[in-house]
DNA sequence: GTGGTCTAGACCACG
DNA sequence: GTGGTCTAGACCACC
């Protein structure tokens, strides 16, 4: 069953990037692995009863940022991690990403100095928890 | 010169937000206040090269949350100042946008420590271009 | 009217990834500019007898490279040109590319030097019709 | 050993082409001559841990093709040499996939020096694998 | 008007 | 069985 993946509709985060995201989590935090398989486009679609071409566009997303290569026939599988983006991308990918959090905290009116503190925590709790790879290790099935 | 409200376009955060999170942030960080007057939308639009439409969807929005109030052929005015979202609503929304940023940057390989860098770079030009004191004036009228 | 892009049905490329290589294209040879705008989507699908849903693809597809950017309301309009991906990427991708030529070239029964030689005289052929940008300095409507 | 075969998983060319390609180049290059036994369908799956389904359309593709003949009984012979495509039709297929691989490369911004050293390497490699002189030999039957 | 997302269902290529 | 492409048509957000 691999990873559990959910989705909510209701979201204003268009389901597929739902999908991607939680796929790029398991795999950034080894709940998923290279050579794993995806669950196929026709079963993920079943489970959460969405359009197969709903989940194929999520898939398509995770093949063209290298997180997962389709195999004709066989299937989608995690590919060993790689990095598909230039130094200048990246940073710009990242200055959008703090352009959300900075809006979202200006408009709901928290404090610069909170904002800095907040990320500080999840940032010093992600260190605590991983270790990541080794530790890992065992979960291959 | 009043509120000093800039838009970027090609951003992926729409027109008509980047326009509440701004009136927003001059209301927390005190450069407006409450019986403050607004730029009327016919006016806004001239200066920022908007749609007039896009403008009053920003200003129909401040008001829905309670963050202005339209006074019928006066004007558009900002509000007493009342908390919005709940202390918890808040929180859960920080967090969340935090844990977007941190997926983001974790996605692309990028240091804890870089991350916070590029926050603090951040939040440091805000502070640069805020602290219009006290000394508010209502833009023409 | 832009660029006149055409696309054969019938070839085994699919369409949206004919429309893709061929914005490129323009893109790359100085004949569509960055602030270009694109055809809308809903035109070029009529223009080309297609479905929306597949202009979009190959749009959406321009987006994730780089090349074009989505303006909400307003159209879809080439970017100025940056690189996206890593060099690692980059020389995967060229890799690609090269195998699907020698590929090509081992099916057709073509000699390697004959392959050089082609690969030589196109390269020679693109320097000298290729100063490229300044010339086009005219070329604005 | 016979053919020496091997396919690359991954690719994104199709496992049944791959095979198709590196027979006719053993043709081209001499290193399979006519009445040359192909491995069976059954014993070359094996080899390749393929399904026999894609070794099939593979000999199929072959036969089609003119370059092998199905005995009914006694397998599948390389045929007597004889040129599938005229000289303009190799030519233009050959002008077409360099067009490819030109285009791809100057969309990643690859100077033609590179491309070529690129192709180069490749070639070179091609060569170091392929000259197993006309000491040709059916590998069992 | 613009693009973005989703559903439904078809057909093809590959293994 | 797998994924890939395309069509048709709906609904939404934004300008």
């Amino acid at each position: 069953m691999g990873v559990d993946l959910h989705i909510s509709t209701g979201s204003s985060i268009p389901i597929y990037r739902q999908i991607v995201e939680q796929v790029c989590h398991a795999v950034v935090s080894g709940a998923m692995r290279p050579e794993d398989q995806l669950p196929s486009v026709r079963e993920l679609a079943e489970r959460l009863v969405l359009n197969p071409n709903t989940v194929a566009r999520a898939y398509g997303q995770l093949v063209r940022d290298g997180v997962a290569e389709a195999r004709q026939g066989k299937g989608v599988f995690i590919t060993e991690r790689r990095q598909v983006y230039s130094d200048a991308e990246r940073s710009r990918r990242l200055d959008l990403a703090i352009d959300n959090l900075v809006n979202e905290a200006l408009f709901l009116g928290i404090e610069p100095a909170d904002v800095r503190d907040a990320l500080d925590k999840r940032l010093r709790a992600l260190k605590r928890q991983e270790p990541r790879n080794p530790t890992h290790q065992a979960r291959r099935s």
